[in-house]
DNA sequence: CAAAAAATGATTGACGTATATCATTTTTGC
DNA sequence: GCAAAAATGATATACGTCAATCATTTTTTG
């Protein structure tokens, strides 16, 4: 009925609780013949160790870092406050959260925040890659004192992390595609695209997942040549702005960056009606209005709270020596109109 | 630096260790004014109880019982082994759970499944309700006896149970609708509109949401009345057969129920070229290849695995007395062919 | 003011694990 | 077969909370 104790295994082993101990600690200085004892009867009663016990005894309390953008964006605005909204939760469970700001697509800024951490002796490390390089050191250097990295949105090499974390940009791109193929109901029609930098490995996945799609399967639809914003929203709103001119073929737009208060800007001035069919990428307040407006159709979104729960929860696994929990892929959500969380309005 | 424990509170408070236990574990025959000095100390210092000394102080093996249909569909041999893969960390976190299977759609297996509970005090217990009333007495008694009651996929009475876990189909149907309205590009179309039954919350929650839409925003679409196919798949073909006869104006379908087979089966007979534009509810294997061949183009999913990880999730944060973990609004996933989850192909 | 009632203090033993110490036994090497 | 090395046993303490007991103090009541 309840759970085995590491005392009834020792039991059934024949082997004193000390042995036990070092079996499932690894203290080494057991023969082996003990060694097959003990896992035996840790098999045959299906032991694991009490956490909470565990936890109780060691009174560690996990040190978990996150190293985010500031909040610039409405985006890293979400993850900080997910990370808030945890608090409470996470105290109860004995985890200490230090939370490390760096200028958003800074990575110089990036690369000191990780190296300072260096020599903390944090349990876990969570940061938002942005597809920067450069890190390798950082990241060596604290695995190497058994920390444990995960990257968030945008990954680093495999062997620098011990998990990614994050949508798959090339599906996200290609989804987009299917939609607006789906959007031209077999008519002919033009694309802009848009993105903040090729040199961004999300963009650049998502643009071209897009490409695959829309030449595969809807040959009749072009698509322009990808205009870089560097996510700025005036510079999107300028560009846009020429490209939607009144004798435009432009039938819709897929901006796989930010900025997106400048393309709705465009929008709004160039398209009134909303004809031209818009998908982007993540739901701020400015496309949540937009959605509700018309001038935005479908918007992409990672959903960063729930990157971040994952996060955490993976990261308290790790450190307890447990397999990661059982999680379902992550897909970006599509927002349309109709389905807005509640809570934004 | 580290968290204060009941005893810092007595100390700063002025009184003994028992009294402040008296206070935060509200065992009553405090005076008011050691009451004030306790919480006082408590606000003051933060302290929150160590969840882990309490839990194993107690020993108490949360018991969990999820009373789901039978396997009979995809859907919940999916919730089926959601839990199975969660085994681990519910018992390393010192869960029992007991898996209670009825028969899908017997409201009475139902109601006796849940009525046996009675009695055997579960902290927490989550059921699929199927969108049945007369369940009222037994969860009355259940809740009477200190368990704690959610509700999954489908809701029961706000007044007869704790939280409803799942997502709002009336949201489905209407982004089921925006759906189909963006795929006829601005053209007229028709739409055949089938459920298993109206007499089902969920179904009829869907189809309203679904009209909603259609008929506020996409006037030249036509919808037909609903096809009740009692979710079963041979049902479903043969009257799709019908409704798609080679002179048949349809443009579209959208099944807000179950019998997914039945409707690919339809859909590849007549309609060989995808031409019609499909929307489905919940990603089986059936609806997962048609999705790669085209006969079906959307499926909203409830992702079930989710649900059934908040749900333990939830249970588990209430037994031990906490807020509910924060977690953002569930909506249903959009599947098109291009961001199907690799681990089903 | 005395007796009854209420409140408080002091203390203890679980709960299961981690970790350490020290004595004792068994195995190994020569 | 003896000393050195390796392995094992026995035992103790700590972690923070829960739950209980019992003695003592304070407050209330008539």
């Amino acid at each position: 009925m309840k759970n085995p104790t590491l005392h009834d295994v020792a039991a059934l082993a024949g082997v004193s609780y000390a042995t036990a101990d070092r079996v499932v600690n690894r203290r080494g200085n057991v023969a082996e013949k003990s060694v097959r004892k003990v896992n035996d009867a840790v098999a045959q009663l299906g032991y694991v160790r009490n956490i909470a016990a565990a936890k109780l005894s060691k009174n560690r309390h996990h040190h978990l870092a996150f190293v985010l953008p500031d909040k610039s964006h409405d985006f890293f605005g979400r993850m900080h406050d997910q990370l808030a909204a945890a608090a409470l939760h996470l105290k109860t469970a004995g985890v200490v959260l230090d939370v490390i700001e760096f200028e958003a697509f800074d990575a110089r800024a990036l690369e000191e925040a990780l190296s300072g951490l260096i020599g903390k002796t944090y349990d876990g490390v969570a940061f938002v890659g942005q597809g920067l390089d450069k890190l390798s050191t950082s990241l060596t250097a604290l695995r190497a004192e058994g920390t444990k990295i995960v990257t968030l949105v945008s990954d680093v090499p495999e062997n620098n992390r011990d998990h990614y974390i994050g949508i798959d940009n090339v599906k996200a791109g290609r989804t987009a595609g299917r939609l607006i193929g789906f959007s031209h109901g077999g008519k002919a029609g033009h694309v802009v695209l848009t993105a903040g930098s090729l040199d961004l490995r999300d963009h650049s996945d998502r643009i071209s997942g897009f490409r695959e799609v829309i030449e595969a399967d809807f040959p009749n639809i072009g698509i322009s040549e990808v205009i870089e914003t560097k996510d700025q929203a005036e510079l999107m709103r300028k560009t846009l702005h020429q490209n939607l001119s009144d004798a435009s073929p432009v039938t819709a737009i897929y901006n796989a960056g930010a900025g997106n208060e400048g393309l709705v800007r465009a929008v709004r001035d160039r398209d009134p009606k909303g004809a031209v069919f818009c998908i982007v990428h993540e739901l701020s307040t400015t496309v949540c209005d937009a959605l509700q407006d018309g001038f935005v159709d479908v918007a992409l979104d990672q959903r960063p709270e729930i990157e971040m729960n994952r996060a955490l929860a993976l990261l308290q696994a790790i450190a307890d020596e447990m397999p990661p929990p059982p999680s379902p892929e992550l897909i970006p959500a599509i927002y349309v109109r109709d389905n807005l969380p509640t809570e934004m309005n």
